[in-house]
RNA sequence: GCCCGCGUAGCUCAACGGAUAGAGCGUUUGUCUUCGGAACAAAAGGUUGGGGGUUCGAGCCCCUCCGCGGGCGCCA
């Protein structure tokens, strides 16, 4: 990557500096790379001047210059000046830039790739939602963060796997097992009364039509709690089959559906509770069993089985935090990822110092645990709230969503701004303003490259022998130059675990494609220098390429027309 | 009350502690006898919520107010 050659120069002009004693020794710190805010001052540029000055006793302009002085030759630069207060600005050199044309080209769908994770293997778990319902729209978000994520990932060279974690333990689903057998019980003309934590929605009637069609009466003939079991179970597997079809509309798939009662089953969650009452931070108090989490360093300690009298059955007596302490001893531990990556909304952001105690608790390195806490979507309707709530039936489906506008726009939208950013989506807007989303105008890029390739198809004009040495418009240039910072962002992307950069350079590559597109023809008659069209050619199949990439990477598609 | 996140152009959002804070949409104007006009070029639009502080340099870091969202239970 270009940046990281300019790093390398950087230092090795500041150490030349130094052994010719234009500057004094010190132990030279990490090269920060910067672009200048204008074109005219260069493609890239350091302070690194301006920080050292304290440490080098020289006056910043003075350090810029001697690092102008000493900075070897290399092909790829072109220029290298100081400039008050004491930057540093470098230019690429046009010969160079042209050849990377046929780098981009060599180098394909793989163009973009960065070594950065080495091969680690991370996991990322996300969506998670209760499988008491369809996917709602509140779920979007956090689908979009962690799929773009995983993708980003997998391009930094990291070995990542995905995994949906199946919330089929404790009350909840059993409230879906009642209601689905009393839907059951009333379709066949029963006075069964609904429960009152039942899930009101209409699809549990749906579900429970599918099932007396199926098996006919013979859950409503069984013992009522052994009813529930098996109708729970059965409720449990349609939703998840009609989350996972969603979800593959919605271009995401999952390695892995990990079963939160799984933990329960194998026995690990005892193990783990053995664990932590070993090191003597469990402890009971009314009948209850505490996590010790202010020997952490939290404020207070947390409830891991609840006791008899508030709850009942035994089987829920364990509260989120007890599975997540197995889960995570799973992941890291009987799995070994090196990394677990978890995706939260806000909403569960009061859960994140629980969960890192509890590993340190059990001995694993709470930095291999990384919790990214997106905030919540705001969603209105013509900007009246809109509530959402499964347990009720009151509730917008990602399908609805999707049906409405697109896969390609929601996910574009979802992930242009940063997880920290609380976002407002008006879901009648968003309908209305599907043809303003920018996603459209990446797209078109795409499917203008691919007709003007068609075109050259068709008047006969074969790839090869193209000399990308005449790309020299400044137009062309820019052009190279946005399609080199690809790596950068993936880089970027990758390391800060911030998705949001991609779409925002989607834009910016499509930006200036459109204006080579103006200022360069590329076809006859438009063109008549055969050269030129061979080699322009060469440019929109690199650009063509790294466009779609780059809409790949946010889950989009690259259509070839529109 | 305490904890987390956020307050940037009319709207939706960007901006490794760096240079004159940028895009999209919207508004206004222009370009082109369209290699695909879902285009290009330009203009208007800002005291980065208010006030202090640190720094050569702050939208970004610290303090403090105000506002918005979320969390603070043997709920899930």
């Amino acid at each position: 990557m270009i940046r990281h050659t300019l790093e390398e120069l950087l230092r090795d002009a500041l150490s030349a500096a130094q052994t010719a004693g234009d500057l004094p020794t010190f132990e030279i710190p990490p090269i920060e790379i910067a672009r200048p805010p204008k074109p005219n001052m260069g493609d890239y540029s350091t302070s690194l001047a301006l920080k050292l000055a304290g440490t080098a006793k020289r006056a910043p302009l003075q350090i810029a210059q001697s690092v102008v002085k000493h900075f070897p030759a290399h092909a790829a630069i072109a220029q290298v000046e100081s400039v008050a207060p004491g930057f540093v600005n470098l230019t690429l050199a046009p010969a160079w830039l042209a050849q990377q044309v046929n780098e981009i080209n060599a180098a394909g769908a793989q163009f973009g790739n960065v070594p950065l994770g080495n091969g680690a293997h991370v996991q990322i778990e996300f969506v998670s939602a209760n499988p008491t319902g369809p996917m709602t729209v509140a779920s979007a978000r956090n689908m979009a963060i962690g799929d773009t994520l995983a993708r980003l990932l997998r391009a930094a060279n990291y070995r990542v796997a995905t995994e949906y974690y199946v919330n089929d333990a404790g009350s909840q689903v059993r409230h879906l097992g009642e209601s689905i057998y009393a839907r059951c019980a009333q379709q066949r003309g029963r006075d069964e009364p609904f429960p009152d934590d039942g899930y009101k929605g209409e699809y549990v009637n749906d579900i429970a039509r599918a099932i007396l069609e199926r098996d006919g009466d013979t859950y409503l003939q069984m013992e009522y709690p052994a009813a529930v079991r098996a109708l729970k179970k059965i409720g449990v597997s349609m939703m998840l089959e009609k989350i996972r079809a969603t979800l593959a509309r919605a271009g995401v798939v999952f390695d892995e559906w990990f079963s939160e009662q799984s933990l329960y089953d194998s026995g690990l969650f005892n193990t783990i509770l053995d664990k932590l009452a070993a090191k003597g931070l469990t402890y009971e108090k009314d009948g209850a069993v505490w996590f010790q989490a202010t020997a952490l360093g939290l404020d207070k300690d947390a409830v891991l089985v609840r006791s008899a009298q508030v709850v009942s059955e035994p089987d829920e007596r364990p509260t989120y935090l007890a599975s997540d302490l197995p889960y995570v001893w799973n992941k890291l531990v009987t799995r070994g990822f090196d990394r677990a990556i978890y995706i939260w909304g806000a909403d569960h952001q009061g859960d994140v110092p629980r969960v890192l105690a509890g590993a340190q608790a059990l001995g694993l390195d709470p930095k291999r645990v990384v919790i990214i806490i997106y905030q919540l979507v705001r969603l209105t309707r013509g900007g009246e709230k809109v509530r959402m709530s499964k347990r009720a039936g009151e509730f917008d489906t990602l399908d609805d969503l999707i049906d409405d506008v697109g896969v390609d726009a929601v996910r574009f939208l979802l992930i242009t701004s940063s997880a920290d950013t609380s976002m407002d989506f008006d879901l009648q807007l968003a309908v209305q303003r599907s043809n303003e989303n920018p996603v459209y105008y990446v797209q078109y890029m795409h499917a203008r490259i691919a007709g003007i390739l068609r075109n050259a198809a068709e008047q006969g004009i074969a790839r090869g022998q193209a000399d990308v040495n005449l790309l020299r418009h400044p137009a062309e240039l820019n052009l190279i130059k946005q399609m080199l910072k690809l790596e950068e962002i993936i880089e970027l992307a990758a390391t800060k675990l911030e998705p949001h950069h991609l779409p925002h350079y989607a834009m910016e590559l499509g930006r200036a494609f459109s204006a080579f597109y103006d200022h360069c023809p590329i076809l006859p008659p438009k063109q008549t220098d055969a050269a030129l069209t061979r080699a322009r050619l060469e440019l929109a199949v690199a650009a063509k390429t790294v466009l779609a990439r780059a809409l790949d990477l946010v889950g989009v598609t690259a259509p070839e027309t529109m």
